[in-house]
DNA sequence: CGGACGCCCTGGCGGC
DNA sequence: TGCCGCCAGGGCGTCC
């Protein structure tokens, strides 16, 4: 389930790996992997011919590569099973393996897009003049951006009639936060997930970017969380910082401020955890 | 128009 | 043992 920090340590591995390579052909082996690029398999595979990788950017869980001198990038979303891999050509096909990039040039590797869920998928699109791709133009900015606006950020919060675990995963507010990092950041913060944004005050949202931050760089350090065998990073290496999760997945547990059981409850088809006593519920459900 | 919700998809797993 | 249903969940289309 790759957010923000797993991203971005993709991202560090194409830069490493891919970028200022020239792409010899690619190969779409699943139609819905290349979705978003309503031309089809075949004319996305043929309009990446020829061109240079750039340094790979990201915005929130949406990572490009730009493609040099063409005013266009290769967006990609990993949706929750997601991955992108540098192979040797020789290594045998994954069972899931949605695309292929070969390079023209005499490294050996290719670039691989597996993807289990088909959640994720590639697509080609133009970039606006600072480079990001026409169709991501509203995820916001995420809180590992330097440019991302706290105040405003409040702003929108105070604006909004919505419930504060809603807004996390909101990625038009914020972008970058997923159900795992929404979670631990929610119970580092006190906070529980339903309570209303309208209320929060000034400190309270730094209180909470604060450890959104806290909790993503904490990732970050040590290449992204894996929860499963599903997430590996771009050279096919598992992180680890699950072992170092507080609230998610970790129903039933002692909390590790208060040793209260924790709690799960379902939440907009999925789950919420978190400790009864330290994130207590606003007084009237909204 | 803003907010809420259903759907897309596959495989692991628990229950019967 | 085999089968069924649940669960994981980001993003977007649609509905109210």
């Amino acid at each position: 389930m790759p957010e923000l920090p797993e991203v971005e340590v993709v991202r560090r591995g194409l830069e490493r790996w891919v970028a200022h390579r020239t792409v010899a052909d690619a190969e779409v082996l699943h139609p819905r992997a290349v979705r978003r690029h309503p031309a089809g398999g075949d004319d996305f595979a043929r309009r990446l011919q020829g061109y240079r990788v750039g340094v790979p950017s990201r915005r929130g869980k949406y990572l490009w590569l730009p493609l040099a001198d063409s005013g266009q990038a290769v967006l990609a979303h990993l949706g929750m099973s997601g991955q992108l891999l540098v192979q040797p050509h020789e290594a045998p096909a994954e069972k899931h393996l949605r695309v292929r990039v070969r390079f023209a040039d005499a490294l050996g590797t290719e670039l691989r897009f597996v993807d289990q869920r088909t959640f994720g998928g590639l697509s080609l699109h133009d970039t606006s003049p600072d480079g990001l791709p026409d169709v991501i133009a509203h995820i916001a900015r995420d809180p590992l951006d330097p440019l991302f606006d706290d105040e405003a950020f409040h702003r929108a919060l105070r604006r909004k009639r919505t419930t504060v675990k809603r807004a996390l995963l909101d990625q038009s507010l914020i972008s970058g936060v997923g159900n795992i990092y929404a979670d631990e950041a929610l119970w580092r913060s006190r906070l529980h997930y339903d309570r209303p944004t309208a209320a929060l005050t000034r400190p309270r949202t730094a209180e909470l970017l604060g450890h959104i931050r806290d909790v993503m760089n904490a990732a970050l350090a040590v290449g992204g969380t894996s929860f499963d065998s599903l997430y590996v990073n771009v050279n096919g290496e598992s992180g680890y910082f699950d072992r170092s999760l507080d609230a998610y997945g970790r129903e039933g547990l002692p909390c590790r401020r208060c040793a209260t059981p924790m709690r799960r409850r379902p939440w907009m088809n999925r789950s919420s955890y978190y400790c009864p006593r330290c994130q207590r519920p606003p007084r009237v459900t909204p």
